[in-house]
DNA sequence: TTGAAAGCGCTACCAC
DNA sequence: GTGGTAGCGCTTTCAA
């Protein structure tokens, strides 16, 4: 058991058969190499008894193919980002690929070294949330012929497969949604970034304010991820200076959470005094109490179209350039007693 | 800039220099090798040009060593695990190496295939959380001379640096604090499992009941991770059968979200009809009304404890087999609402 | 039906 | 100071 490795060498040698051989029959071309079945058993027992397991390294040093996708997220801390991942890996599992994940912790450098690194050991694939700054590290993945896939934003002007989901519309109609319960002084809640799907969140907020004619109002913290500490303190500032404001329309998940951290300290009624909604549902908003509307994401089917599509890509080796894999899904409003009608 | 790829060869030829050269001075190795400034700077200067990255796979299967540590966890998506991974991750890079992640899904097959996946691929480390099935693999992983260290729970009769948390101490004082707060039926709910941390938890409630002279109440349901449905149903039922229970303690956080939701489904209010108290702090916790106590495990403690006792294995390569790194660290009792002493 | 051998890109020993 | 070359373990072409 604990022979330190043994090769396909070793097996050749101590069956006498050659190296050509063995390796046929271990990669299922027997068949097709039309080995004699006496010859085939022989080798699969010895295999089996010897415990043999191919260096994988070694196989994709040759091959130049790893069976291995990478999938880097922002911050994998992020329940949405984890649970992306999860549900891919099962699904990469089900497919004969493996998935390695990292954090790019939405630092530019560090991406652009994680990738350096990915490629330099003949992953097949890569999974991306980019930042902008990852442009001409994705273009030149691209023309390398890795199979790419970005998901949750994509990058504007860069011809790229990608699964995205309608944050436009969805915040769209979560401000009507808003409105039609009364809100007079919406105001939308998110962090300093040119990421498309947070633009695009805040784009579907003015398009439905201004339609019903009413004022906009945009705060926005600097930019941050789900790690950090929830105390809301600038949230709350900003409620002191605006008392009037009857409805809070999150752009995240966790601002909702510091949100509402700031929403107790301020002593404030859910929803009497304030509506509250989030984009990106999370366990919790049904948990708290008044329960959260959320904007929930299609997670699933998310990751379902994340291998869908990378797997053309890595079926069609080569020509795949060309394919255009460009998916926008449609997200499910889950309307809770944050925002209630109010009677 | 879309060279596809450049190898050391290429560089030699176009340099009329010799591979060997390149390699220590790519290496670092130019001062020892008593290399000349000027082709020091040539090779450089052309490197840098070129954009010349080494691949990694070759150094890895020539060497046998790739700065590579694999992270398996039971479950990414758990926040516990997504936290710990993150500061793994910024901690590896620190010291050269790089994470990857995977989860076993406590699914004792596909955590063998992983293993073995990444053994064929030369990675240098394992930190793991195991589960009992994997004795025989992580014992092989030692003998193979990998680095290998354990968190979170470790296995019984197996020689292995792992970094844990008193779970056995925490819980008792914990339960103390219950019963100092009057409680008199306290129930003791978790999961079905022999990990160490669980049955430690459990012990540590029961020793504290047995000396207060009360009767215990264990509630266990299968066993499941966090990321299925947070209904509480079962729970509920428990409590219906026990209406006199006055506190819950929880053995992990996401066993606590299904309980809030079956306090919430009977109506009864915390403190006041049921104390609240879980192992392992959540954000959540803090979030929730009223807030929740809870054991907090010191999680950049585990990270930092974990890579030192990684990076102890790495170092010293070969003779590290006798280095016993054993570490037991202690959490933190934060008490909130929902064990407020009753007046 | 099987085997010899080239070579993936790199490291490191040994020679000059 | 610099270079030749033998592998690391495997796949795959070509030959027998």
């Amino acid at each position: 058991m604990a022979n330190k490795k043994i090769s396909i060498k070793d097996i050749a040698k101590a069956l006498g058969v050659s190296i050509t051989t063995i390796s046929f029959i271990i990669n299922g071309k027997a068949e097709e190499k039309r080995i004699s079945k006496e010859m085939v058993k022989k080798v699969e027992d010895y295999v089996a008894k010897v415990g043999y397991r191919p260096n994988h390294l070694a196989q994709s040093l040759r091959s130049g193919k790893s069976k291995v996708l990478v999938l880097m997220v922002e911050d994998i801390s992020n329940s949405f980002f984890a649970n992306i991942a999860r549900l891919l890996e099962e699904k990469a599992f089900k497919n004969g690929y493996k998935i390695i994940y990292c954090s790019t912790e939405n630092n530019t450098e560090k991406a652009k070294e994680l990738i350096h690194t990915f490629k330099s050991r003949n992953v097949d694939g890569f999974i991306i949330t980019p930042t902008a700054g990852l442009k001409n590290e994705i273009e030149n993945l691209i023309k390398e012929d890795f199979a790419v896939i970005l998901f949750d934003r994509w990058i504007p002007d860069l011809d790229c497969s990608h699964v995205i989901v309608e944050n436009r519309r969805s915040s769209f109609e979560a401000t009507q949604h808003l409105i039609e319960n009364g809100a007079k002084k919406i105001v939308f809640i998110t962090v300093t970034s040119d990421q498309t799907q947070m633009q695009d969140r805040l784009a579907g907020y003015l398009e439905a304010v201004k339609m019903a004619k009413m004022s906009p109002y945009v705060f926005e913290e600097p930019f941050h991820t789900s790690t950090e500490e929830f105390q809301g303190d600038q949230i709350k500032e900003y409620l002191l200076d605006h008392p009037d404001a009857d409805a809070l329309f999150f752009a995240t998940n966790y601002l909702a959470f510091e949100g509402l951290h700031a929403i107790r300290k301020l002593e404030l009624k859910i929803p009497k005094d304030v509506q509250v909604l989030a984009f990106d549902d999370h366990f919790f908003f049904s948990l708290y109490q008044p329960s959260i509307s959320a904007i929930a994401q299609p997670l699933e089917l998310i990751a379902d179209k994340l291998m869908e599509g990378i797997l053309i890509q890595l079926d069609d080796c080569g020509k795949s350039n060309s394919v255009e894999f460009k998916v926008e899904l449609v997200n499910q409003f889950i309307q809770r007693k944050s925002t209630e009608f109010k009677v």
